[in-house]
DNA sequence: CTTGTTTTATTCGAGCTCTGAATAAATATG
DNA sequence: CATATTTATTCAGAGCTCGAATAAAACAAG
């Protein structure tokens, strides 16, 4: 934050920090720190001063959506964080159109709603391969439409430049930004929730495959003849694992018919940890069995990649400890044991207001050089 | 090759090319072509001056050491094959230090033989999580030994800088720098032989994992209580498709004891691909057994990593035509339609000579920094 | 309060790489 | 032989970056 720290992060030397940042600050990109805000004087010497985005620079809104709901945040250029609201919407059943109407009202209103008259951009995470470069949703879970071209379509109804991305990715992102840890080394980033995602981060930088898109680890068939899958196959790890998979289980044992509402809601989720912590042996075995194939995905991810670390995330860390048990057994049958030892497991209870935060700073990284150019005219 | 070539590929001006060019002509790194070289004049202009690198600065040892093989091959700097030799010696149970002795001898012998007085480098290309950067054997199938610094006790004993690199990665590297196609965007090259191994390519780059070596892909536990892998585990990728458990379970078969010599020559692999093809049943349920495994060992890599292309390479090639019926109906089973659209799958039939030459290639790569500084003296 | 110490930031000149434009070179075409 | 076409080189200038020197802002000690 300070310019020496900047230097030290980028290689560079101080002298180099100043000439690039003095530009930025005369262009008000830039602000530096108020004279009393500086740490207060442990250390001796020219106590450093720390540089800001400007506020004022106008905002960014970042989208996440899910099966039947759309999480929105506002945030400033500064980085922080100025209202969020979700709002509940089945979307699976909406045509393409429909859908990119419905999304578009969504982020209109919300912006009218916290009066926002600066938005610049929006960036929005979804399920599925979504190639961001063209800002194309290749193939979703939840989409019957194919190559739908969801950015362009966004952004000619909300006039605004549209960054589109896996949520799976956005929320590697945005957990790597916290940790620096993260940055270094190659980072896999299971997200377990609505659905099983994956983000694979290389010194902090996204992965991107075949068509810039990221990865579809979820959907990793490693059972045959396993439980159906939202992707249409069979023995996903995704079917094991997300939330709507578990649910159906559930009700499943108790013969009660399959669920109308296909996404359960948080409090459904919570019933039944609850029960399967209070010992219920058929939910227990349900978990059990779930752990196992997150040991096995994880397993998988380490002799195949070996990541520096692997990062268990999202809505699915609520259970944990009921995971635990069969997941390390199964991760350690899975691999040799010289390699495991090489990766670091964390779990990471993140929200999904972090994932929308990770997409809006990726927005704003992806579309820097219009900043600089909006800030010029 | 020729400097506007050079220019393209490498996004720079001619001018440069120009400029970098000339110091190491005057070096005499590189060499022109001969005047009469150049391709009879079909296209108007003034012809293209091609660049080689000159054939005096010295050789390159090309190492592969298998179970109980050791292959050599020299290659000048120039990049011509000079020589090469194959060693058939039991490696699996000599201890650390004897492996290294046994390798600076035959390496010394084959030098000598070769009468080559301007060995500069050696390259060894060998099983197991290799950690390039500092030289060490961090885990191998075939090695009791752990974090083996292999590197540095064969520089030792050979007085030359060695490369040492994972088998796969060197055959991936040397199969991308035929075809440039596979050198841009994400290349994943699963090598069958000895073993089943994987080099992943990223822009034609060697992806390195968390102790900068490889992948363990072959050693992925796809079938719970599978037969016996050298690594120790069960159901691993390799414990169905290497030659050794080919053969192993052809044995089986014919219930004679398990065979006495654990790694198969050529012949007898030869002759089990001959019986599976004439049409014995139980011949035929292996292969089809490994065609399935390896459908979906590739389905897993379409669904983590969506390469651009998917190389299987190999000695295991020669039955490729028994694995495919199961191997694509395994493939079909395992991946979204739409993702396994965007993978090119090719089938390339390498020989072992291959590798040796891509593990050359990145001796020279790694040390082309000492190259400049040998003939700087 | 003054002086020295420590750390941060800026200025400035020098070095480096790369580029565009102009030029030269080498060949094919008519 | 003149012209067109493509390749290679030369050269001056733009742009980055860095090291060294300098200035600035605080604390510490007397």
């Amino acid at each position: 934050m300070a310019r020496v720290e900047i230097g030290q992060q980028l290689g560079m030397s101080p002298a180099t920090v100043s000439d690039l940042t003095a530009s930025l600050l005369d262009d008000g990109v830039l602000v530096t720190e108020e004279a009393g805000d500086a740490t207060p004087g442990l250390i001796r010497g020219r106590p450093k001063v720390r540089l800001f985005f400007a506020e004022t620079l106008g905002s960014v809104i970042g989208v996440w959506t899910g099966f039947n709901r759309i999480e929105l945040r506002l945030v400033d250029s500064a980085g922080r964080n100025r209202a969020s609201r979700h709002i509940e919407r089945p979307l699976r059943t909406l045509g393409a159109e429909e859908l990119m109407d419905v999304l578009a009202q969504s982020i209109t209103a919300f912006a009218r709603e916290t009066g926002a008259p600066d938005v610049k951009a929006v960036g929005l995470a979804c399920q599925g391969y979504v190639d961001t470069k063209d800002g194309i949703v290749a193939w979703s879970p939840v989409l019957g439409a194919r190559d739908l071209p969801l950015a362009s379509g966004l952004s000619e109804r909300l006039g605004l430049p549209v960054l589109i991305e896996n949520d799976a990715s956005a929320m590697a992102f945005a957990i790597a930004q916290r940790d620096p840890a993260l940055r270094t080394g190659r980072t896999a980033c299971l997200m377990v929730g609505d659905g099983v995602g994956m983000g694979f981060l290389i010194n902090g930088e996204l992965y991107r495959g075949a068509r810039f898109g990221g990865s579809e680890f979820g959907h990793v068939r490693l059972r045959r003849g396993g439980p159906q899958c939202r992707c249409g196959g069979r023995g996903c790890i995704e079917a094991f694992l997300a939330d709507y998979a578990l649910h159906r289980d559930a009700q499943l044992i108790d013969h009660r018919p399959a669920p109308t509402a296909l996404i359960p809601g948080e409090d459904a989720m919570d019933s039944i940890v609850a029960q399967a912590r209070a010992g219920d042996p058929a939910l227990q075995n349900l978990f059990r069995e779930a752990g196992e194939v997150l040991g096995d995905a994880v397993g998988i991810l380490i002799q195949t990649l070996e990541p520096d670390h692997i990062v268990i995330c999202g809505p699915g860390t609520r259970a944990i400890d009921l995971l635990r048990p069969s997941f390390e057994a199964a991760l350690e049958s899975q691999t040799i044991p010289e390699l495991r030892a090489l990766t670091t497991i964390h779990v990471v209870e993140s929200s999904m207001d972090l994932l929308t935060e990770g997409v809006v700073m990726q927005a704003l990284r992806e579309l820097d050089l219009d900043l600089a150019r909006l800030k010029a005219a």
